[in-house]
DNA sequence: TAAAAACCCATAAAATCCCATTGTATCCCG
DNA sequence: CGGGATACAATGGGATTTTATGGGTTTTTA
């Protein structure tokens, strides 16, 4: 692994009526220090109601992590279905979308949908990759530590207000 | 390996009466920073009951992988066998077709067959290939995630309502 | 010459681009 | 160090371009 640039911070952005948020410039600065690309890859996170995302480096090593994997155990037939499975989840199931010179994507329907993302999108940085989600959602999940809600509810407030 | 653009994403296209469907333009997008070409292979998948389709760069790729594989076992008679059934399976029971300036291919009959493709395509981005179901196939198929079918459960709603 | 294949045109919806505005953080200079 | 001037971030709205798709017409080809 060994990604030189991390992903950190918060932000709440607004999504607006066609479905555009910003993506807030701290972390696109990691995505371009990272790469030249001006793109994230979209993702259903595995264990909370949130979206998962990242840039193409990561995309890319990820991959050659998948394939090392399945030259180790090439003979073995279940190795070579829970590839196959893998793969289809890291690349079907994802999608990869450009944010313009604003620095705004606009969100996949189907990603909406899967990330419960209303008209605010909380942006939480987690290292190599960061999150997207309903704000909400966050408060109400019990996985989640208390001192991190009191971030997304200070963000909420700052908003709130002007 | 290392291929710098991967196919990535899905989607859901109709298959008209004459047999034509778009390739949808983030696949085309892919095989054309890859190359120059415009045109995809199209075979059966090895494992599930649906087609994988790739680029001419792909291809170039698979069969030099092919070759590395027989110069390794050089002197074993099993391998010269397997060597010759798996590039027979690798150019002669495939297809390529051009897409044309809409990015539209028409769907070869025996490729349809042996997908079992309909009236829609599902298009599913692996990586290095992708692969066009039918997408009631994805649906019954018990080795297909559950994450994944709800994509194409999405898909098809979208579809639906339009 | 009839069927099939390739080509061309048309269009509605969706995605993308472009410009404008505002608030905020940063800089600069006296 | 204060106060404006500047630059950048986030956001709104309209205009333009692509995409997916249907249908017709010409050109092959058998």
């Amino acid at each position: 692994m060994a990604l030189e640039h991390l992903f950190q911070g918060s932000a709440l952005n607004a999504v607006d009526a066609k479905g555009r948020v910003s993506i807030p410039a701290f972390l696109r600065s990691v995505i371009e220090r990272r790469g030249d690309a001006r793109t994230i890859t979209l993702a259903k996170h595995e264990a909370f109601p949130c979206l998962s995302a990242y840039d193409p480096a990561y995309a890319g090593l990820k991959h050659a992590k998948l394939e090392r994997l399945l030259e180790k155990e090439e003979t073995n037939p279940e190795a070579e279905l829970e590839y196959q499975q893998r793969n289809l989840m890291a690349f079907a199931a994802t999608e990869e979308v450009p944010y313009d010179s604003s620095g705004r994507i606009v969100f996949p329907p189907m990603m909406r949908r899967n990330g419960q993302i209303g008209e605010l999108a909380l942006f939480l940085g987690t290292g190599e990759t960061f999150q997207i989600w309903n704000p909400q959602l966050l408060l109400d999940e019990k996985r989640i530590p208390e001192d991190l809600k009191d971030i997304a509810r200070f963000r909420l407030e700052e908003r709130g207000q002007s």
